[in-house]
RNA sequence: GGACCCGUAGCUCAGCUGGAUAGAGCGCUGCCCUCCGAAGGCAGAGGCCGAUGGUUCGAAUCCAUUCGGGUCCGCCA
């Protein structure tokens, strides 16, 4: 069901229709119908006469004043007036806003559900963390907005999958089984020193966190001694690496699956670039795009004014990314022949089209910046450039820095002091953290002060909702005492008398309420799940407002004893206002409180 | 040298893809609990939206140039 936005824009356009029949589409779709930010200005306002004045040749007021005219006589407007350059503003009848209340009661947390997504299958790919340890902070950012937004691209009305990449072919996975298997020795009682290990590594030992010491001890139960030559020696890689590999990848990735259990993330494809590489599908994409005349064999000019010591022009593969608007054409296969992790890349994306996605979300961290317009230039490249082509969006999520007692919390994996997500997780907690994220917009720098997350008060915004929520299931329990359980059930409440709502800060908060659809289609649009967490913020204010003016004046509270039909209206609305709440909190992944403690 | 992101109140940040007099929290000033809904609320001060040009009915938002901060820059993944 359209909200009430889409309604009034659906009788503007028709009123519009009537005066100026016969305008352009893509002139019609400029036209909105959008929240006033002053109360002065009514509930709503339009830009249809501005947007179809020029073409129409006619000035805006007159449009406008010919849209109030046909605007006038319709059932849910109280009032409409041609207001500043040309706007025409709108005031609702009352219980037109009212009846949003029953509307939200019935259809309980799924409402806001909408359909701009028309069932379009979209991927969200996100997180996609190396299984070379175990997750840490610079992981989390990314972590819960890919969540969060394939939370509210699915509300919105599309068929997400959500999805994470393991990054389990190249080099960095024969270190890590290197770096395993120096810990299988020491669990079954080498005598080699670090040192003498290291030397025998190729590229030097990486690696060397504890939490591969597990795998040392697994694999130690799992084979005993089987894996090392006599005496606890390294063995031939040719007896023991593919074990070893297979096995750390394994618990690795168990492990991380933990970690994003903890944090509330459930994916629900995990796929393996080795996987890919096996079946060759980057020879096969290379040779799909050779087929479109978009693959070279050439030379790349170095970078300019920083080139590096070691430069010599080689000859690569190349894709000509160029032609779809990347800076450079980009190397698919190296000097030597093999693929490029580029190549692997766009493999993969091609199979997430050939598994059905029609538009792909990757979030991504702030460091593959430089990475994005290559990997659309391909995306494009793949597609044919029809309108229904599959697209690729990236969303790209800065750094976070995060403080605790004020002081930065340096990274550092060699010095051993990164944070892990377990950690954060045990310090502030899964909720916090998730709505702690979502606090900013992913393209804008954070920083993530543990205490502030954690802090019980009106700056916590996490806090701010959670309690706003849980007064309002205050409310409802104290409502159930006095009135009975089945005269505050929803249903119940979806049929109460609502016309004693009719102050200014309860239709205030009806108007918010009644937003939500409208915030939800919005932000699915702009890819942008923090709008969820303001809206909340602005949603908690409303309702702590109206709670608190039940605190000056007794009589303004919600449960008045000897006033049955008033009091159920109120819990009508705080029951309304818990849902939505409810529904938001859903889609970051938070889970609502029924007190505070 | 180039690409991408950010620059909005003293501080931390929103600003719904070009709309009306630019918003919130913190901090600051002044109010609101002898008891009942104060981990909260009300009111006030505080702005050249980094700068300069341009596009048009209209710009914090789009374009160009420029200044700060950040990420990154053949074959690593």
């Amino acid at each position: 069901m359209p909200h009430l936005f889409a309604i009034m824009r659906a009788r503007v356009l028709a009123a519009l229709a009537d005066d100026l029949p016969g305008l352009a589409p893509e002139l019609l779709a400029r036209v909105e119908v959008t929240p006033t930010r002053e109360a002065a200005h009514g509930d709503m306002a339009t830009n249809a006469a501005m947007v179809t004045a020029k073409p129409a040749g006619r000035k805006p007021q007159d449009i406008a004043t010919a849209l109030v005219a046909r605007l006038k006589d319709d059932p849910d407007i109280a009032e409409a007036s041609v207001a500043g350059p040309g706007f025409v503003n709108l005031r609702l009848v009352e219980s037109t806003w009212r009846a949003e209340i029953p509307a939200i009661l019935t259809a309980a947390e799924s409402y806001g559900d909408g359909n701009v997504g028309q069932g379009i299958r979209v991927n969200v790919e996100y997180v996609s963390a190396n299984p070379t340890g175990p997750m840490h902070i610079g992981h989390c950012r990314g972590a819960v907005v890919g969540d969060a937004l394939a939370n509210l691209m699915a509300k919105a009305g599309f068929d997400v999958t959500k999805e994470y990449y393991i990054n389990d072919a190249g080099n960095q996975v024969l270190a890590l089984a290197w770096a395993a298997y120096w810990r299988y020795l020491q669990a079954i009682g080498t005598p080699l020193t670090e040192d003498e290990y290291a030397q025998l590594v190729p590229g030097g030992l990486q690696y060397r966190g504890d939490y591969l010491v597990p795998v040392g001890e697994a694999l130690k139960a799992r084979h005993g001694d089987s894996l090392a030559a006599p005496g606890g020696h390294v063995g031939p890689p040719e007896a023991w690496l593919d074990i070893v590999r297979d096995t750390t990848l394994d618990l690795m990735m168990a492990s991380i699956r933990e970690d994003l259990e903890l944090l509330g993330v459930r994916q629900a494809v995990f796929s393996s670039e080795r996987a890919l590489v096996a079946a060759g599908a980057a020879d096969t994409t290379i040779e799909q795009l050779r087929a479109k005349n978009l693959i070279y064999e050439g030379i790349l000019e170095p970078p300019k004014g920083k080139t590096p010591e070691d430069w010599e022009p080689r000859e690569q593969t190349l894709f000509r990314a160029t032609k779809f608007g990347d800076d450079v054409d980009r190397p698919l296969r190296k000097s030597d022949g093999s693929n490029t992790y580029f190549a692997n890349d766009i493999a993969y994306h091609a199979d997430k089209v050939r598994r059905g996605a029609q538009i792909m979300i990757d979030i991504w961290g702030a460091d593959h910046g430089g990475y994005v317009s290559r990997m659309k230039s391909a995306v494009k490249a793949l597609g044919d450039g029809t309108a229904t082509a599959p697209t690729l969006d990236i969303v790209l999520c800065q750094i976070v820095h995060v403080l605790k007692d004020g002081e930065p919390v340096r990274m550092s994996k060699r010095a051993g002091t990164f944070i892990t997500l377990r950690d954060l997780l045990d310090e502030v907690g899964r909720d916090a953290v998730r709505f702690t994220m979502l606090t900013r917009k992913s393209d804008a720098q954070m920083e993530f002060d543990i205490a502030a997350a954690v802090a019980q008060t009106r700056e916590n915004p996490v806090f701010y909702v959670q309690y706003a929520h849980a007064r309002c299931r205050s409310v409802l329990r104290a409502a159930s005492e006095m009135l009975g359980p089945e005269a505050t059930a929803p249903a119940a409440l979806a049929g109460v008398n609502l016309e004693t709502l009719s102050h200014e800060a309860e239709l205030a908060l009806i108007r918010r309420l009644a937003s939500w659809p409208r915030v939800v289609e919005s932000a699915a649009i702009a890819r942008e799940p923090h709008r969820i967490a303001f809206f909340l913020y602005d949603l908690a204010g409303d309702f702590h407002m109206l709670w608190n003016r039940g605190r000056d004046d007794a009589a303004l509270r919600f449960l008045q004893p000897e006033q049955r039909a008033d009091t159920l209206a109120r819990v009508a609305l705080v029951a309304a206002t818990a849902t939505v709440i409810r529904s938001g909190l859903a889609v970051m992944g938070v889970t609502p409180v029924e007190e505070m403690r």
